[in-house]
DNA sequence: TTGAAAGCGCTAACAG
DNA sequence: CTGTTAGCGCTTTCAA
């Protein structure tokens, strides 16, 4: 057992609460009895045990972080941010993944509640239905989603417009001429993200009267390998392009994994981007911009999604007097025009699909 | 403030004791009693206090990870390995980084100390002389290292062989007929593993009697943008692969985002891989399988690295009878045969090189 | 099988 | 400026 604030006073001569007082208002403390306890503590090496603080102040200072996967970089990214920010503004950070497993949400929520956090930060599969978001209000737990971007709800939550976005990124593409657009997208159920980023594409799509493809759902993805190959959905997407004349000459992806894996599968059967079809993923993961040919994508400000997030959450949690915290805060993405995308006329035979097309 | 035990026991008219017994010994409570309190408990939302619990038992089932940054993928799945066997062993995960800042990394151990963590798992830059780690010595809280191998220690240490895993991705080279082969490295003061990995480098250029050029050392780098290029060592780089028939035939980096890096500084210049040099990383993360050309490298498992290490961190704790941890773990590290690396015959200009070099 | 009581480490009145 | 005291929620003797 480490030493206790009640060995430090016996050190010291003095009584626990001068002790506390000296780590807790230092200003009300005598220099002497200051430098006393002072000198106890690095003697004895005391620690103050957080537990008996929490207990007895009913707040932890700890926060807790529920994401899907450590996997895909984005939430790494924004996991980084958290961290750091919590940092600085002295919070502590419990960490827990769910793996895309809706009942795994509920388990770690469950044990953040248990361990008495403060707030919680999590991206859940779905938020306009989640038993999980459910229990946080109903105990009146601070929390703030990330990448979730809850409709009509004053639901806390950090994220891009993803429905914007990804109307830019295939705004984008139709500039370039792509006419012929389909999207790649990981499962609809398992985030809701992905059905927003969908209208997006319908938006842009009807925008400029271009019929809209039936999107191409792909199971979900965990590693980067076999993603979509091998899969119901990776036969899916090669009979898509199995035919030259009718394939898309665009491929928009919810993300930027899948626009990768999407890449790959592709070029093993001979079809390679961007010669033959143009590839734009969502996500804008730092590697991306590496890449050979680089990944064009509708880019999120990750890391500052997780700094800001928790800004916000512990701004809920200390309410201060002032402006109030907006509910949902929307950043601003970008569109990275990598040379996974070129023009349509630069695509190979192009020319018989636009015979085809028009 | 959340119902306690106290609360449930009053519902359901019996002691805190039997309460508690019914949460932690079901079977030492009759039938009717736990009926009355299970009723009590989900009538009035009771979910245990952490807190109080931790400060009674002295522990608090949750462990601390340190690491460098989140923003190199290893790092991430390593966590990702970790949190999945604590969740699976009932633990929970604390999480700090320290974005290679070595004052930081005793700031984050004082802070989980202070949390009262039951163990520790942590990369440091230097494990052979680390106050962070003699620290955690002294308290004599369990520890385990990943990724740092410490010579001749009895620290508990999880990781591949650096060296041996060098060796054989430099002798894989040198098997490919390439003979002029440089190692492009991380701050060797930021990463103990890259001097063991210049070690490995050094081991089989002079077990195939061959010259080994000096490292090249470059800034440590937390984003993959500009790691390389138009830093001091950027242009090391650029300079080395100046006179193209001094230059090396191929590059062994000290971990994949820097040869990804140098990759993509060295084809600004016009010098591509493998067309015109090989590039052989280190780490084998799993990005680099859907990169063109594929990045070769000698491959960690680092999800493992974080199980593995989590394990043994929690039968450190919890020493079982039987037989003892061992102390160093060494995980088996594989060589991928990516195309970013080609014979040396293949390299352009390999002719005029070979005037040059025999 | 159950209850009473003490105490883990800390802080916050309340006195002095 | 400092000490006394009570109690945060929980577990664990010790008795019954």
């Amino acid at each position: 057992m480490p030493p206790s604030i009640k060995q430090v006073a016996l050190q010291a001569g003095v009584s626990t609460a001068t002790v506390s007082r000296l780590l807790n208002t230092p200003s009300s403390v005598s220099r002497d009895t200051a430098d006393k306890i002072q000198q106890a503590i690095t003697q004895l090496g005391f620690r103050p045990n957080f537990n008996g603080r929490n207990l007895r102040a009913g707040r932890s200072r700890t926060i807790g972080v529920v994401v899907p996967t450590l996997s895909n970089t984005v939430f790494a990214q924004c996991l980084q941010g958290i961290e750091l920010a919590a940092r600085a503004l002295d919070y502590s950070v419990m960490f827990t993944a769910t793996e895309y497993h809706q009942e795994d949400e509920a388990a770690a929520v469950e044990l953040l509640l248990r361990h008495r956090v403060d707030g919680v930060i999590l991206t859940v599969a779905d938020a306009s239905a989640s038993p999980t978001l459910d229990v946080l209000d109903r105990e009146g737990i601070p929390y703030v989603l990330t990448y979730n971007q809850p409709q009509q709800s004053e639901r806390l939550s950090v994220s891009v417009d993803n429905r914007a976005a990804a109307h830019d990124a295939v705004a984008y593409l139709i500039a370039l001429g792509h006419r012929r657009i389909q999207m790649l997208s990981g499962h609809f159920h398992a985030s809701d993200r992905a059905i927003q980023r969908y209208h997006g594409y319908l938006d842009a799509m009807r925008a400029h009267g271009l019929t809209p493809l039936p999107p191409l759902e792909v199971m979900r993805h965990t590693t980067t390998s076999a993603v979509v190959g091998g899969t119901d959905a990776g036969v899916g997407l090669l009979q898509t392009f199995a035919d030259a004349r009718e394939r898309p000459s665009a491929l928009f992806c919810s993300n930027d994994l899948l626009a990768l894996a999407a890449m790959r599968d592709l070029r093993k059967v001979g079809i390679e981007a961007p010669r033959d079809v143009s590839v734009m993923g969502f996500d804008g993961i730092p590697l991306g911009e590496l890449m050979v040919p680089e990944l064009a994508s509708a880019v999120q400000p990750s890391e500052l999604i997780g700094d800001t997030a928790l800004r916000t959450l512990v701004a809920a949690i200390d309410p201060q007097p002032g402006p109030g915290v907006p509910a949902s805060k929307i950043l601003a993405h970008a569109i990275r025009h990598g040379a996974s995308v070129r023009t349509y006329e630069a695509i190979d035979g192009a020319n018989s699909q636009h015979v085809m097309t028009y």
